[in-house]
DNA sequence: TTACATACTGGCATGCCGGTATGTAAATGG
DNA sequence: CCATTTACATACCGGCATGCCAGTATGTAA
């Protein structure tokens, strides 16, 4: 119960974290459009005035919750990238844990964000480096996950294809049940399956990976 | 400006309607969570006790609204079904057709909707039945546009990708510019044409439709 | 014409939300 | 040890969305 003495540093960073993270929590739970910044600072378990002090708006305070969760994710998959001898294996690890960053619930949040910036022209504005931070994030992990692929553009409309049915699974799962998101998505991973399959195949060569014919 | 002497019926049909397509346009341009029911009846031309008379409360009016809209969307895709002797011909249009319906200010209000009704039980109820209805449709239109493909199970899976794709391009259509959209889709919709008429061709057999080799 | 039901009006009142202003404690630096 | 800055606490204000209600008009039935 002594003070700890902390740093002004320490302190600073302490309760940010707090409040970005307390953010993103309700966000999920109540959804963007419920949430109060009494909420939010009672779960940070800090004081109206101190969220004031660090965030000085709500909007602020969303914008830079979302810009941390994403830096977050982001160190998250650098960390560990998928390993295999072979490009379709890899493709497909590739594809479950892109499956797996959708079925979050970071992404939920993320996902109630963004819809909120669609009619509020300040979030928008610190979301729209986002996207392209994300996208450019892919590109990079593909070409490192892939070198053998590298200068071979015919991978990205692949990637954008399985990215965009990936996320229409995952924002029907913001609503339905898991159940049936789980068989939703079973049958879409195995369509996508054939499609990367067939798209490596195509790439490297029909002898180094794939299926081979009886 | 003399009163038109309407029944009954006709006026509360009329100013149902008109509060349920206000709600719509209102929602679309401001977004779920920033409306207000007193700009809803301002757009409708019908004072808050009118509306309240009608829909008790806000969350029953969009509901309401959101169904109308869907009875409006089925109707308008089951009067001119897609037309055409080849069956990959009829996909593509099908496709195109879908595309379409998701381009729409109906989408960003349904879309808007449906992430609040994560987060709102009562709206949720109304919704859940929504969706069922939703593919049933998709379904029933799909037997009737390919009446040479029914009893094969083979196609769902992939209208369900395709159908989840094309939502994952819509979902990004929500916050990004109308051009890079138009760039996305031309690029996931080169790759779901492949996957459909591949899916095609194996169903028919080779020699009806597709691609004739030279 | 009378009696009733349905549709609509306008305004009030409560609660709550976001932002601010002012006061207090903790750390840093001399 | 004191002064200053940084970090946080408490109390408050203006505003506004929502739901409700008492009254009015318009259509309908007896």
């Amino acid at each position: 119960m002594a003070a700890p003495r902390r740093t002004q540093a320490q302190r600073r960073a302490e309760t940010r974290q707090a409040l970005l993270e307390a953010t993103i929590d309700c966000v999920v739970e109540h959804g963007y459009g419920n949430v109060t910044t009494a909420q939010i600072a009672l779960r940070a378990g800090v004081t109206r005035g101190a969220q004031n002090y660090h965030f000085s708006a709500k909007t602020e305070l969303v914008a830079a919750a979302l810009e941390h969760l994403m830096d977050q994710l982001i160190e998250q998959v650098r960390l560990d990238p998928p390993r295999g001898t072979d490009t379709t294996e890899r493709a497909l690890l590739l594809l479950d844990r892109l499956w797996n960053l959708h079925d979050t619930p970071a992404f939920k949040a993320a996902t109630e964000i963004a819809i909120a910036s669609r009619t509020d022209t300040e979030l928008r504005a610190r979301l729209a480096g986002l996207n392209r931070r994300l996208i450019g994030m892919i590109r990079g992990m593909l070409d490192e996950t892939f070198p053998e692929l590298t200068g071979n553009e015919d991978i990205y409309p692949i990637m954008l294809t399985v990215l965009s049915a990936v996320r229409g699974v995952a924002v029907v799962g913001l609503i339905g049940s898991p159940e049936s998101i789980e068989s939703l998505w079973r049958i879409v991973r195995g369509q996508l399956e054939q499609l990367i399959a067939r798209a490596v195949d195509k790439a490297v060569g029909k002898s180094a990976s794939g299926s081979p014919r009886p």
